[in-house]
DNA sequence: CATAATAAAGGACATTTGTCCCGATAACAT
DNA sequence: ATGTTATCGGGACAAATGTCCTTTATTATG
């Protein structure tokens, strides 16, 4: 569920080390809580986070929110704008602190263009997103909360992650009434650490 | 919702019409109803559609269907499990009598190894489809089924597809008791066209 | 320590969705 | 035409989920 991939750290990182001139790639810090995009505002900058996690969401316009997945080392944000050359599909809200290298949108573009290794790895990183995104869509339509839950507590106990309760209902498309009655029923009671 | 993609389709057409062993690409011919992909079996070839629609859809473990996307002139199918080298991760029926350029798998990696204008063109695909697949994820999730339901019903008229109620209702993760229920409510009497 | 302020948990009721089943309608054979 | 069978729609009840609000627990503060 946490997203990371060493291969495109280790890219991104060689791209920094050797660029030139150094305004095409740098590094950025954001603090746990801040946004590293803006659902609806323009995309300025594709990063690829290399430390932290963040947590990537929806808010629709009867003001719940909804969690798509969590991002972790080595994942990549703002591509997919970049591609259709659409404004945030998204919000971005870094859960711990973050730092990432953030490259501007023509050198991306560029690479895009020239760069048989990154289309080749962006392939593959989409290609997983989309068997997650679709298996996860799948799953929770056609099964109980109940059994969406446990593979999420599950998944937080093996990543040593303080999802709040908050988070957990908006990952699994519920309210915390309902989340907590789940928890209930399958009997753990798991603090909230938020 | 259908996805088409001329892009593709010209792409394909060029490449079959070029070839000089005619076995690399070779178009194939689906009756109504028949497969292109069967959920867990080794993925054979990566095809593309030049004629007809097709529907993507997971079997659960509890015998539910969900209905990912509808498949239309130009779409590929199979690449993702190409690419991550995974068996089928859904099945892929034919709505419609269908034509494909299929693709024989040393081929197609071939060219995302060294094709760039191939690259370029997944890479929009994919990003798009993200789109679709979280965009869908989160307006299910968080919407009333009525919501949902309008927006299908709006694009079943303008694309003139005969979707059977028992695939509306796999397409919005609900029963046909819930479908019946809320076609009423919003006052449509839809006629079943299967 | 006591008390107020804040956040979390859960009770009660309403709404939504699912399951089961029956009756109406249509298709079909004799 | 008559009876038979399959299909579809919807009633009735059960289960799941959401909303609202009260109760309980936690934290902060004098």
């Amino acid at each position: 569920m946490i997203r990371t991939n060493e291969d495109f750290l280790s890219y991104a990182k060689q791209l920094y080390d050797d660029q030139s001139r150094k305004d095409d790639i740098v590094i950025k810090h954001y603090s746990k809580g801040s946004l590293l995009l803006m659902q609806g505002e323009e995309l300025t900058r594709v990063m690829f986070i290399c430390r932290g996690i963040a947590k990537v969401f929806f808010s629709e316009e009867n003001g719940k929110q909804f969690i798509l997945e969590f991002l972790g080392k080595g994942e990549v944000i703002g591509e997919i704008e970049l591609l259709r050359n659409i404004s945030c599909l998204c919000s971005i809200e870094a859960m711990t602190d973050i730092s990432v290298y953030s490259f501007s949108l023509p050198y991306f573009r560029l690479l895009i263009q020239t760069d048989m290794q990154l289309n080749n790895m962006l392939l593959q990183v989409f290609a997983e997103r989309i068997i997650n995104t679709s298996s996860r869509a799948s799953y929770q339509q056609l099964y109980t909360v109940d059994h969406s839950l446990s593979k999420l507590l599950e998944f937080q106990e093996n990543h040593q992650l303080g999802i709040t309760k908050e988070d957990m209902a908006a990952y699994l498309g519920i309210t915390i009434r309902t989340l907590n009655r789940s928890l209930q029923k399958i009997g753990k009671d798991i603090k909230n650490i938020g």
